[in-house]
DNA sequence: TATGAATGAGTCTTCATTCAT
DNA sequence: CATGAATGAAGACTCATTCAT
C-alpha cells in the first residue's frame, strides 16, 4: 500500500537529505561539472528524467540548486549535457561494434550486439534501466536519441543483415528480421534493467552479467538456427 | 534531440488543453469514477506515473482537478485505484492462465505465458508500455505490485517448471531457468511496449500483435530446444 | 503591444551578452571605476534604475559582477556614485547658470534655464530621459536629489523671479509662477527625453536639439508676454 | 543618502506588508479580477512597471501571489490586462476628443487636447505619472502603446493642424508643429505627473488641476499667437 | 454532485553578495 | 587586481489540496 497523504507527487525514497552544513565533501570527482552530471544521471536512473527536479540533483551532489544552474544553466541544458556526455558515449561504443560486424553473417551480428551490449552495461551499469524506461516514454528524450541517432544506423544494419540471411535460408523463416532486432534488446538491456528485481525475486545473487550474456547467446544461437548452416 | 531551453520541467506534448467550457462530454463511460481512472491511466502511460499531475488527469477527462479529489481523494489514492482496478485485473488473467499450465511441460508454460501476454495486450494496449516503464523505477508502484503480488506465484511457477525440465534434459542446458523467465517478458511485453518506435523505425505498419506473438514463439521454440522431445 | 507571454519580468532587449572571454577591451576609459559608472548610467537610462541589475551593468562593461562589487561595494553605493559623479555635475552647471541670472529679469531667467538645459543635454544626452523618468518615481533616488539639492535653490529662484515680474506687471497674469517653473522643464527636458519617440513618429530626423531650444524660447517668449517690455 | 545594504534591488517603501491573516478585506471592489488590476496599476504607478513584482501586486491587494496567477495567468498577461482595461480606456477618451476637434482651428485643437488631458487626469489621477515614466523607457510597454495606437491618429492629427495653420500664417512661424505637439504633453501630463513634487517644493497645496489647466491654456494662447487672427 | 476560489508548498531560475585564491 | 565558486534570498509560476457554495 502506498502511504496516504503524500504531499502531491510520488514521495521520494528517504534517500540523502540536505547536506549537513560545514561537512566538506571529500574524495569526489574533482570537476564539479562532472559531479553534477553524475548526480543528475543517478537521479534520472532512480526516478526517471521527467520526475527528477533540480533540487533532487543538487541534494544528490550535496550542493545548492543555484550551483546546478551556475554550472549547467538550465535544467534542460543539464539534461542535454547528461545525454550528450554520458549516454551517447555509452551507447556509441555498442553502435560502432555492431556497425563493424559483417552484415552477411547473422551470428556475427548477434554476437556483436550481445557482447557489445553487455560490455557497455558492465562499464555503465545505469545504462539499461535508463534506456528501457525513457525510450518507452512518449516524448522522452532518449526516444529521440534512439530514433534519430542510433537506430537509423545500428537497427537498420542488423535488420537488413537478418533479412538477407533469411532470404538465403540461413535464418529461421518464422522469425521477422525487424522484430528480431527488437528481441536482441529484449534479451540484453531489458533483463539487465530488471536485474535488481529478479535477483531479489529468485534470490539470484549468484547470477552476474556474464551469465545473462551467455544465456542470451544460447537462446539466440538455437532460436535463430544459426548453427544449422555448418 | 530534445528541444533546447525548455523552461524547467520537460514540456508536455501540446495535447488537450483545459476543458472548453459548456461543451458536454458525450459518449463517455457513465460512471465518472471510471472515467477518471481511464484518464489517469492514459496519462500514466503517456508520461509516466511520477510525471503525471492531477491537473493532467483532470484535463484528460475534461474535468476540474477538484473533481478528481472529490471522487478519488488523494493523488496517491487515485494511483492505487488505477493499479487495483485497471492494472491488477489486466495482469491477473495472464497470471491465472500461467498458473493453470502444466508445470512439467515447458512448452505449455511458454505457450501459456506468451499467448496469455498477447491476449492481455490485445485487450489492454496500454499494458506493456506502463509495465515496462514503471517496473524499472526504483520506488515505483508497479515494482511493488510485481514483486509482492504476481512474481511470487507466476514467476516462481515458470522458473521452477523450467528448472525441472532442464534437470530432465528437456531444456537447453546453457540457459538459466530464472533468466529465461525474464526473457519471456523481454520477448513479449517489451517488444509490444516499443511498438510505436520500431514501427516508425522500420516503417513496419504491417506487423501486428499476432506477428509479434508468432515471432516470440518461434524464437523460443527453437531456442529452448523444446522440439527435441517430440 | 507588448510581446505576449514573457516568462516573468519584462524581457530585456537582446543587447550585449556575457563578455566574450579573452577579448581585451581596448579604447575604453582607463579607470575601471569610471567605466563602471558609465555602464551603470547607460543601463539606468535604458531600463530604469530600479530595473537594472548588477549583472546588467557588468555585462554592459564587459566585466564580472564580482568586479562591480569590488570597485563599488553595494548596488546602492554604485547608484549613489553614479548620481554623485555623473548626474550631479551634469545638473550643477545648469543650476549655476540659472542662479547667476538676474532674478528681476524674467527673460534672462528663461534664457538661462532653457539655454543651460540644452547645453547640459548636448553634453549629456542621457540626462533628460533619466531625469524625466526617475523623478516621477515615488521613492526614486532622483526625486530626492531634485527635492533636496537642486530645487530649493534653482526652482525657488526662478519661481520668485517670475512672481516678482508678475507683481510688476511684466508677466502674463494668467500664469502661475510656480507652474511656470515646471513648464520650463516640460518644454526642455521633457521633449528632449521623448526625442527618440517623436522623431520616429513624425519622421523628424531633421530636428535637432537646437530646433528644440528655439522652439521652447519662441513659445515662452510669446507666452510669457516678455516682449511687451521692450 | 540612500540607506546602505539594501538586499539587492532598490528597497521598497515600507508600505503595506503581508496581509494580517484573518483580517477580512471589506469595502473593496467586488470583482477580484478588477481589484487585482487596480492593485497592479497602483504598483506600476508607484515603482514602475518593470520594477513591480507579482508579490508587490499581491501584497497591495492583500492576496497571495498564487491568486494573481489564478486570475490573470501570467505576469505579462496581467500587464496586458492593466494596459488594455485601465490605460487604453483612459487615454481613448482624450484621443477621441482630439480627433473630433476641427483640424483647421488650432485653438480648437489646443483646447481639445488640454481640456481632454486634464479631464482624463481628473478621472484617472494615476495616468500622468505612469504615462510620463513608462513612455520614456526604451522597451516600455506604454511606448509601444503610444507609438502604435494613439500617436498615429492623435499626434499626426494635431501636428498636421498646426502645420496647416502655420502655412496660413495663423501660427507663430518660429514654432515647429511637431515639437508643438510634444509641448502640449509637456504642459499637461508632465506637470501633472510632477505635482506631488512641486506641491511639496513650493508649498503649493492651493494649486489644483484646474489651475494647471488654465495655466497651460494661457501659456499656449499667447505662445501660439492664436489671438492675432481675430 | 460539482466547482470556483484560495493557498501553502514546491519548482525553476535569477540575483546580489561574499570569499578564497 | 580580478574572478570563479558558492549560496541565501527572492521572483515567477505550478500544483495538490481544501472548502464554501
Amino acid at each position: 500500500m502506498v502511504e496516504k497523504r503524500s504531499p502531491g507527487r510520488i514521495p521520494k525514497a528517504p534517500g540523502r537529505r540536505r547536506r549537513a552544513p560545514g561537512r566538506p565533501v571529500a574524495g569526489a570527482s574533482p570537476d564539479p561539472r562532472d559531479r553534477l552530471l553524475d548526480a543528475a544521471l543517478a537521479c534520472y536512473v532512480r526516478r526517471g528524467i521527467a520526475a527528477t527536479s533540480v533540487r533532487d540533483i543538487a541534494d544528490e551532489a550535496d550542493v545548492t540548486p543555484a550551483l546546478v544552474h551556475y554550472y549547467h544553466g538550465d535544467a534542460a541544458q543539464l539534461r542535454e549535457a547528461v545525454i550528450e556526455q554520458r549516454l551517447v558515449p555509452a551507447v556509441a561504443v555498442l553502435a560502432e561494434g555492431v556497425m563493424k560486424a559483417d552484415v552477411d553473417d547473422p551470428a556475427a551480428l548477434v554476437g556483436a550486439f550481445v557482447n557489445g551490449a553487455f560490455a557497455a552495461i558492465q562499464r555503465h551499469p545505469w545504462l539499461p534501466a535508463l534506456w528501457v524506461r525513457e525510450v518507452v516514454s512518449e516524448g522522452g528524450a532518449l526516444r529521440d536519441l534512439l530514433v534519430n541517432r542510433f537506430a537509423p544506423g545500428v537497427a537498420q544494419h542488423i535488420a537488413k543483415g537478418f533479412a538477407h540471411a533469411q532470404a538465403r535460408g540461413r535464418l529461421n523463416p518464422d522469425l521477422d528480421p525487424r522484430v528480431l532486432m527488437v528481441s536482441l534488446v529484449g534479451l540484453t538491456l531489458f533483463p539487465a534493467a530488471g536485474a535488481p528485481i529478479w535477483r531479489q525475486l529468485f534470490d539470484a545473487d549468484d547470477l552476474d552479467l556474464d551469465d545473462l550474456r551467455r544465456h542470451a547467446l544460447a537462446l539466440l544461437d538455437r532460436g535463430l538456427e544459426l548453427d544449422d548452416e555448418t
